[in-house]
DNA sequence: CTGAAAGCGCTAACAA
DNA sequence: TTGTTAGCGCTTTCAG
C-alpha cells in the first residue's frame, strides 16, 4: 500500500480489491507514528465567511487534497486562543502549515518552528522567521489603485482603511499615500473600524462631510469589501453621485465586486494563484527540508469598473500575463 | 496529560510548566492508535466560497474546536473524486463526519456507516440511513416564500430554481408550489443552470419575456445568490421596477442580502444555530454510540426588506424566537 | 502510589 | 522475492 513501492501492477489491483472488499484501509494514524509525520496539512485563516477567504481556504483545501494532504482547519478569529489551539493541531505531527490569517500571531509561527513543522505564509511580512511566504506585490498595488483614481482626474484624494491595519493593507496603503505623494497631491486618511461592509458603511457620516466640504473626489479603499460597504452607504443610501462626484477604488476583487449593482473598479489580486502558490511551496519544502527560503511575489491587476471615470488601455499593474515573479 | 485523569492541581501545573519548558506535547497519532479513534471530525461541504457555505463551515469549525475537536475539511465539489477522497480521510479513525455537501453522494455515507464512523448531515435528506440530522422545515420554508409573495398582493407567481435540484432546494420549491395552488394560482416554472449569481442573471432575459408578457408579477428564487442574480439582472441592467413590478423573494438571508444595494426580502434560515446543533449532535453521538437517531428542524423567519410590498406583521413563519423544535 | 509491560497498526530493515 | 522483527509514543493493566 505504500507509494513510492514497486509492485506488479496486476498484484497491485488484486490487492486492492481484497483490501476493499475486506474494507480494509491503511491507518493512518498508525503510519503517521511510525513516519514520524502525517499527511496533515494545518490551514489557519481568520474571518472565513468573508468572500476573499472563502475563496482562498477552498482553493488551498482543494489542491491540498489533490497533493494527497488532508486539510486541518484552523479558524484563527480574535477571541480564540491561538496559542492552545495551534498547540492542538501540532500534536498531529503536521506536514506543513499555512497561515492566512490577518493576525499570524508570531506565537503560530514559534510555534511551529519549535516544533520543527515547516510554514508558508501568505500575504504576510517579509519570512524574517525562516518560512516560504507567497505576498504580492504591495508597491504596485498602491500604484496600481493611485493610477486609476488619477487616470479618472481625481486630485483630491482619500484613503479608507482600517485603524489597525494588518501588513498587507499597511502595505498598499502606505505605496498609495506615496504614490499621492510623489505627484503632489496631499492625501485625507479616514479610518475605519475593520475590514467589512459594515465598517465601509458605517464611515459614510465622515466620508459625506468630507465630500461636500470638497475636500475628496476620489477614494481608495484597503478592501473591497469596505468599498461596498460605501457604496451602500454612499450612492445608495445618500444618493451622492459615483464615479461622478467621487470616484472609489477598492481592492482584491471579490466576486460581489462585479455585481452590476456595484460594479465597483478594483484591483486584482489573484487569489487562485497565490494559493496554487503556496501549496507548492509546501510541497517543495516537504520534498527537501534544507532547501533556502523562497518568497514568491505576484503582480496585481488593474480592474476599470463603473465607479472610476478613466480607463487608462485597461493596463495591467505587472508587465506579465500572469504576473507572477520570482526572487 | 490524559483529560479524565485525577490529579492535584498543583501537580497537574507542574507538569504542563514542565512539558511546556521541554517543547514537549502528546502524541496524537499515538494516542489515537491506542485509543483506537483521532479526535478528528470530518467536514464535508461544497462550494465553500458561497457565502451561504462559507458562514456554515466556519461555524462548524469554531465549534468544534471548542469541542476539542479538529476539523477535517473536505470540499467535495463535482470533478472531485469523493469515493476516494473520503477513504482518505477515513483512514484517521475520524470521531466523526458532519456532511454539509450539495452532493451528499451516498457514497459517503456509506462508506462512513461501513468504517463505523457516526455521520451528522446539514439539510440532507431523512436519515433514512442511520445518521443524525439537522434540517430545517421545508414546509414552513416554501409557505413564508408564498405567504411574503401574496402578502404583496402577488397573484401571478413564478418560480426560479436550479435545473438540477438538490434535496433542499427540492423541499422548499415544492412546499412553495403547493401553497400557490392550494391558493388557487398556477405557478409559471423557470429553470436556471446553477445556485449561483451568475445563473440568476442569465435568467433575466427569459424572466423579462414573461414580466412583458404579463405572466408573472411575483418570483420567488430557492436561493439568495440567485434572487441577487435576478435583482442585477432585472432592476439594475433592464431597468425593471422592484418590487413595482415585480416582487421577489429569496431564500437563506445570506449576509449579502441585506446589502441596502439590493435589499433583499428573504427567508431566513439560521446558519449558525444549525451549525451548532451538528457538532451538538456529533458530541452525543460520541458520548453515546447507541442512542437513537435524532434529527432536529429548524424553523425560519420572514426577513421583509426591499423588494416585497407586504410586511403582514413582519411575522415568524413558526411561533418559537429561536425556532427550533425536535422530534 | 509508583513502575513495568503489553499492544494499538504500521513500515523499514534485515534474514532467509 | 518472502517472512520476521523492532519500534514509533501512547494508555491501560497489572504487579510491586
Amino acid at each position: 500500500m505504500t507509494k513510492g513501492k514497486r509492485v506488479s501492477p496486476e498484484v497491485r489491483a488484486r490487492v486492492l480489491d481484497a483490501a476493499d472488499a475486506l474494507g480494509y484501509r491503511v491507518n493512518a494514524l498508525a503510519r503517521g507514528l511510525q513516519g514520524q509525520q502525517s499527511n496533515l496539512v494545518g490551514v489557519v485563516a481568520s474571518r472565513l465567511d468573508t468572500p476573499f477567504r472563502a475563496l482562498q481556504v477552498r482553493t488551498l483545501a482543494q489542491k491540498l487534497l489533490r497533493e494527497g494532504m488532508n486539510p486541518l482547519l484552523l479558524v484563527a478569529d480574535a477571541g480564540e486562543d491561538i496559542r492552545a489551539l495551534i498547540q492542538n493541531i501540532l500534536a498531529y505531527r503536521l506536514a506543513g502549515v499555512i497561515v492566512t490569517s490577518d493576525t499570524p500571531s508570531p506565537d503560530v509561527i514559534e510555534a511551529c518552528n519549535r516544533a520543527g513543522v515547516p510554514v508558508v505564509m501568505i500575504n504576510r511580512g517579509p519570512a524574517a522567521t525562516g518560512t516560504d511566504t507567497v505576498c504580492m506585490d504591495l508597491g504596485a498595488g498602491g500604484r496600481a489603485a493611485f493610477e486609476m483614481l488619477s487616470g479618472g482626474g481625481v486630485r483630491r484624494f482619500g484613503l479608507l482603511a482600517p485603524a489597525q491595519e494588518t501588513y498587507s493593507v499597511t502595505g498598499r496603503t502606505r505605496a498609495f499615500v506615496a504614490c499621492c505623494e510623489e505627484a503632489g497631491h496631499t492625501v485625507l486618511r479616514l479610518a475605519s473600524d475593520g475590514q467589512s461592509h459594515a465598517s465601509g458603511k458605517a464611515a459614510c457620516a465622515a466620508l459625506q462631510a468630507e465630500i461636500t466640504a470638497g475636500r475628496i473626489d476620489g477614494l481608495f479603499c484597503a478592501t473591497d469589501l469596505l468599498a461596498l460597504g460605501v457604496l451602500d452607504g454612499l450612492r445608495h443610501d445618500r444618493g451622492v453621485d459615483i464615479p461622478g462626484t467621487l470616484q472609489v477604488v477598492g481592492f482584491d476583487d471579490i466576486e460581489q465586486a462585479s455585481w452590476s449593482a456595484y460594479a465597483l473598479s478594483t484591483v486584482r489580486q489573484d487569489i487562485a494563484d497565490q494559493a496554487g502558490a503556496a501549496v507548492e511551496l509546501a510541497m517543495k519544502r516537504l520534498a527537501d527540508p534544507e532547501r533556502p527560503f523562497e518568497t514568491r511575489t505576484f503582480g496585481l491587476h488593474k480592474v476599470f469598473r463603473g465607479t472610476t471615470r478613466g480607463h487608462a488601455g485597461q493596463s495591467n499593474a505587472q508587465k506579465g500575463p500572469s504576473g507572477e515573479q520570482r526572487r
